[in-house]
DNA sequence: TACAGGTGATGCATTTTTTGCATCATTTAT
DNA sequence: ATAAATGATGCAAAAAATGCATCACCTGTA
């Protein structure tokens, strides 16, 4: 889009906070970047980064200004999205942000089956904490966001909810395996691996934790779900996670890969909120908002029950 | 702005339907305009006209782009106006299309008193009927509409409303200024000039008629407000109006050059509403925002009693 | 049916704009 | 002090946009 070129320079150089740098990764020279942002400025009238000795800062200009021109990308983003379903060929991009909870199983089995209809249609999948995630959204660098507990801007729109609860992992010859409802004083001296603070889990089991006046014994701390689930074949060690980040029918009581899944006593551990939504007030491309009705389809299948929109 | 300029053209071809016309409009040559209108086209990846052999046509992909653009004018030209805002010189331009009801009175003033305090903003004041009015705000012609009865398209968000009775209006010297407030029956036989039927109080006119099923000696059906009130000074006939599109104080029954205007009784011809307000979902420029308000003030100060936010 | 007057598309020469190189003036870190 | 960054600028080369002349096509009219 050759109309766009100048904004995505100045966009570019915003997030590079350097002309030079912006240059390099925009493969031309400094000369030509520094010509294009000073031809805008005098177009606009005024200057929209203040130069420092150590590369260019927005000032209050630029800011309105790159957020004008992340909407206009975004907004330019759904009408090709909508101009490609018009011909038939649905093609498109979805950026999808996500705390680490869905990584593992959920997203890539809807991005399997979305890509089965739609396989013109590409997608960015952003593991962050659900502050970073919200700022993505408000940013434009995301289309829709996955949130577990809890939102905190009011410019997030809830598209859909799920409730979950959380649920203990284990290998199935732990000891605690063979409870179908763990209670927290069960785990009293069990070596656990905790979620780090950000997750919405930790806080979750925080609440719990601190009712009951209850330690755990950590023995380790991460938000790596890939490293939880494979220690938890190597030692008899107890994590936590919740429905939507389990394999299929885990839940139901069944293992896999040597794995069992037993939920935490509700009365213990309240359950927590998983939210699907966008940018309030975003019209999304068309390709976003037909992955988002497959991830509130697939919700729907997996707990009919827990689900609200 | 360069980076507009394509865009900007398609957009005249647009509204010409041809691009020879919109070539002259533009003051290029239609060779130039063509293959800019192909490359944006190439770009795409897709037609955005038909061509025809008098001339282009939007597509549906040409329709959906179209909007886009105009869409992104909109929000450069808010921008723009909030960028002057920064630099304390306010300027900006402001599109407010009305019935013709405010035209004589009520906005001169309000940008008289608007432009004594802000000189560097200018005006653009179209003068259509309410569905042409919430067209022109659906097409991003217009950012505010002043719409008398009635309402009819969703997007149209009504930001304040005025309660406006029907006044008759009539040199000093006609035998009916000597009442006070005056009922459809005084009218019977007495010639009128009627405003045509686009027109909200036309139409407000008809529901009393109807009901009483009265009719009126019209002598003469028009649009134009200039006309009406000259042709009262030259004539014992009646005219109709709302206080909106009187001269101050002629709602207290003071004369004004000649004329004065007395209500009909409500009993018989209902109160309409003048609904202030812009396209649903747009983020109004600054001066336009502004004007607005001002707009609230001016009616708050005339209208205490009537005036609804 | 022939023709005149309109449309958008295209090859080519010209003009305008953009780009890259070399270099300057400053500031920061060593 | 000095070395290594930064953004700005004059000038020539490259690229893009423009205008002219012309083509191919369609439509209404004589």
């Amino acid at each position: 889009m050759r109309f766009m070129t100048s904004l995505r320079f100045i966009d570019a150089v915003a997030r590079e906070k350097s002309i030079r740098k912006a240059a390099e990764k925009l493969a031309i020279t400094s000369t030509a970047l520094n010509r294009r942002i000073l031809q805008v400025e005098d177009e606009i009238g005024q200057p929209l980064f203040e130069r420092l000795a150590s590369g260019v800062r927005l000032n209050t200009a630029g800011e309105i200004f790159v957020q004008h021109i992340r909407a206009q990308q975004a907004d330019l983003a759904r009408v090709q999205s909508q101009l490609a379903d018009l011909s038939g060929v649905r093609r498109g991009h979805v950026r999808v942000t996500s705390g680490s909870e869905t990584l593992r199983h959920f997203l890539p089995d809807v991005i399997a089956r979305y890509r089965a209809e739609h396989n013109a249609v590409t997608f960015d999948i952003s593991r962050q904490h659900g502050e970073a995630a919200e700022a993505a959204l408000g940013s434009l660098e995301a289309d829709l966001a996955l949130i577990f507990e809890p939102i905190r801007s009011s410019d997030f729109q809830t598209i859909a909810t799920a409730r979950q609860a959380v649920y203990c992992c284990m290998a199935e010859t732990h000891d605690l395996a063979r409870l179908d409802v763990i209670r927290l004083h069960h785990l009293i001296d069990i070596p656990v691996i905790m979620p780090t603070s950000q997750s919405g889990v930790r806080q979750l089991l925080n609440v719990g934790l601190m009712r009951r006046e209850i330690n755990l014994a950590t023995m380790l701390e991460t938000d790596s779900e890939e490293f939880t689930q494979n220690y938890l074949q190597n030692e008899k060690v107890v994590g936590f996670q919740i429905p939507i980040g389990l394999a299929k029918y885990m839940t139901e009581g069944r293992s896999v890969n040597g794995l069992i899944a037993r939920p935490l006593d509700t009365q213990d551990i309240p359950q927590g909120t998983m939210h699907i939504g966008h940018l309030r007030g975003r019209v999304l491309p068309v390709a976003a908002a037909k992955f988002m009705d497959l991830i509130i389809t697939e919700l729907r299948e997996r707990f009919p029950k827990d689900l609200d929109q």
